[in-house]
RNA sequence: GCGCAGGUGGCAGAGCGGUCAAUUGCAUCAGACUGUAAAUCUGACGCCUUUAUGGCUACGGGGGUUCGAAUCCCUCCCUGCGCA
């Protein structure tokens, strides 16, 4: 079980096949994330027209949601959102971050370089003082401030919860940096972080889970390639590649996150994301993504084409007759649904005077976001089938230039 | 014809003597979203420019009261409802 396949490889980039107890994933390949267990919105019937190669849960959003006993009396995430195929759960490290640091600092985890600017000028300030972060982080673990109620987590906390929800691949519980913290807290939470990834490995005793083990280091060369070189020299299945990184720094941060990696192991960047990121990750010898991107856009609008994306909410698609795009072979394509229908169902459903929407007008709010959801999670499936045929023909740099984002 | 209620920026609709170029919503335009606090958030939205505690034109038309009017008065025009 767990046998990953290198099938060709083109400079660093390589495809595979990684074998899972719910089927090979071909690798590159992105998990959709479906945080709840299922996809924002979708319907089971969505679900399998969207038809994603793999999808990812969140033990956090899970738990919070007091959803893991009735998952694991169901007997687990398959059997219980009725998806086939491969699903991966995230330990709740990026928890660490995006309730507890992300806030505080009010950035996400790849930094704009504004934000490193105001952050050097704004250091000591009470904005960045430890009492804003709602997380507390000491050595045992993690307690969480979320919706007015105290969650202890600890590494063998989240192994247990991930062994319950049953999903293919489970991850090591790490914390995820903020790009914003400087040398010496990002040294320090690594170093804590690889002792909750050998207390992790320590804690994982479901064999048929693949436990991917995660790198950290935020955008500093030497604590990623520490990292690096301490975490894959641990027995785990494979391994993410996690926490900050700078906007300009993707290719260099890769490079020093796999510098340490046994080749033969598959890698997931954790998070990542734009079109651009991925081509520059895939270059980089990354074989598994994972990205909010393509759903929650689809959410608001935003519909994802080879030339570019666009917002189908924008006044030129009011008589938009085309489809989407003409060469997709995705649900809404398929079934000629044009943009103009799409901008309808968006665009009909705006609240006026006040009130509130009817159900009605709900329902077509929720179709108009059903069917981008569906159009963009195909497109990046698309995308890492044409990636996937490019790596094998070594011509990946052709179809980077293809895409026009 | 009489009575009543109204006429405000692309639309809906606040304001009812100064702090009003005018709340708010929609529409429009621009932007954001990277291991989902997100079916979300941000900005612009009369015209002009040296982009400013700047200038100009504006709350149906005209006239008036007032230091000052979208706000009060007169008149005309228009709309809706009721009665003839």
């Amino acid at each position: 079980m767990f046998k990953f396949k290198i099938k060709n490889i083109h400079k660093k980039s390589r495809t595979g096949f990684f074998d899972t107890p719910h089927g090979k994933i071909k690798t590159p390949n992105i998990a959709t994330v479906a945080t709840h267990g299922k996809i924002k919105l979708l319907t089971k019937t969505d679900h399998s027209r969207a038809n994603p190669d793999l999808t990812i849960a969140n033990t956090f959003h899970l738990f919070v949601n007091n959803k893991v006993k009735e998952i694991k009396k169901a007997g687990g995430l398959h059997k219980w959102s009725g998806f086939k195929k491969p699903i991966m759960t995230d330990s709740g490290g990026f928890q660490v971050f995006s309730l507890g640091w992300g806030r505080a600092h009010g950035t996400g985890k790849v930094g704009k370089i504004e934000i490193f600017f105001e952050a050097s000028r704004k250091f000591d300030v009470q904005k960045f003082a430890n009492n804003k972060n709602p997380v507390k982080i000491s050595e045992k673990g993690v307690v969480f401030n979320y919706d007015n109620k105290k969650y202890d987590f600890t590494p063998e906390k989240s192994i247990k919860i991930q062994e319950d929800l049953g999903a293919d691949v489970i991850f090591a519980f790490d914390e995820c940096t903020s790009p914003l913290h400087d040398h010496f807290y990002t040294k320090k939470s690594m170093e804590r972080t690889h002792r909750w990834a050998v207390r992790s490995l320590n804690a994982h005793k479901k064999k048929n889970q693949a436990l991917f083990g995660i790198v950290q280091g935020g955008v500093f060369e030497d604590l990623r390639k520490k990292s690096s070189k301490f975490i894959g020299g641990l027995p785990f299945d494979g391994f993410g590649i996690g926490g900050s990184f700078g906007e300009k720094q993707m290719a260099d941060v890769l490079d020093w996150s796999l510098s340490g990696l046994p080749e033969e192991k598959p890698r997931h960047l954790l998070g990542i994301g734009k079109i651009k990121d991925i081509f520059i990750a895939v270059k980089e010898g990354i074989d598994l993504f994972d990205c909010v991107i393509p759903t929650r856009e689809a959410r608001h609008g935003i519909l994802y084409v080879k030339s570019g994306k666009f917002a189908i909410e924008k006044g030129i698609f009011a008589g938009d007759k085309k489809l989407i795009d003409g060469n997709c072979g995705c649900f809404v394509c398929r079934n000629k649904i044009t943009r103009k229908e799409l901008h309808c169902y968006f665009k009909s459903a705006r609240k006026a005077d006040n009130k509130k929407l009817s159900t009605c007008d709900v329902d077509r709010l929720v179709l108009g976001k059903r069917l981008a959801t569906i159009h963009n999670i195909h497109f990046f499936k698309n995308l890492f089938g044409e990636i996937r045929e490019a790596i094998a023909d070594g011509k990946l740099d052709k179809l980077e230039r293809e895409y026009l984002f």
